[in-house]
DNA sequence: TTGATAGTTCACCACTTGGTGAAGTATTGT
DNA sequence: ACAATACTTCACCAAGTGGTGAACTATCAA
């Protein structure tokens, strides 16, 4: 698996299901940080957050890079931007309609 | 568990993790349809079906109502609303810094 | 060198998921 | 009444998830 590949919808959203892996997403908006700096305000353990990292990485919605003994993680651009697109649409399209099913069956009894 | 209760983020993420789900959700995008119609074109079982669209109904993106023998699904606003802010956020901030880790591991030596 | 620090890997656990086929329920058409 | 239709529910399965503690590796600091 290539570092930055272009993740499919299934693992990114699976991913950003998780409310760990998505406060460490929200952390790392503030600039990028090591595992020890993910794990202590959110209090993980470091084997759990080494897990959640994977999954991230494997999305494509974090870079880490290991520098000494520390490893470095940001975010990513692409991934979530196709995820963005995805839902877009559909905030789009329910703008418009916001109770399709009772409309219809009034309309088709 | 109320009809049209606010899904967290974990359950809305986790029903578009899957890609049948998905499907469902962009066929719905056309317009109301019972579970046949919909597990036709996708191949899918109905008791596999069953259980999606149970998972959409706890995240709160679809609603079904039984008319006799059919159940008619469709989509509903709000989550997927919350949903796609959330990753508005980030799609916004990442369209400032695309490699944010190897720019501050430069800055950092 | 010795010891602390930073993180990974391992085996294991309980739990959830997505799928199945078979049986059951309820509505509808003849 | 009978049979087909439209689903649902059930028991089950294989695979995956998130978590743990304990052991391991690698870097850094004294």
């Amino acid at each position: 698996m290539s570092p930055s590949a272009p993740a499919s919808l299934d693992v990114v959203f699976a991913a950003l299901s998780d409310p760990t892996r998505r406060a460490v997403v929200e952390r790392l908006r503030l600039g990028p940080a090591t595992m020890t700096e993910l794990a202590t305000p959110l209090s993980a353990t470091l084997p759990a957050l080494t897990k959640h990292l994977a999954v991230l990485e494997r999305a494509g919605l974090v870079t880490t890079a290991k520098r000494g003994r520390q490893r470095f993680c940001a975010l990513t651009a692409a991934p979530l931007r196709d995820a963005a697109a995805w839902l877009a649409e559909y905030a789009a399209y329910w703008d418009e309609r916001l109770d399709a099913l009772t409309g219809y069956l009034k309309e088709n009894p």
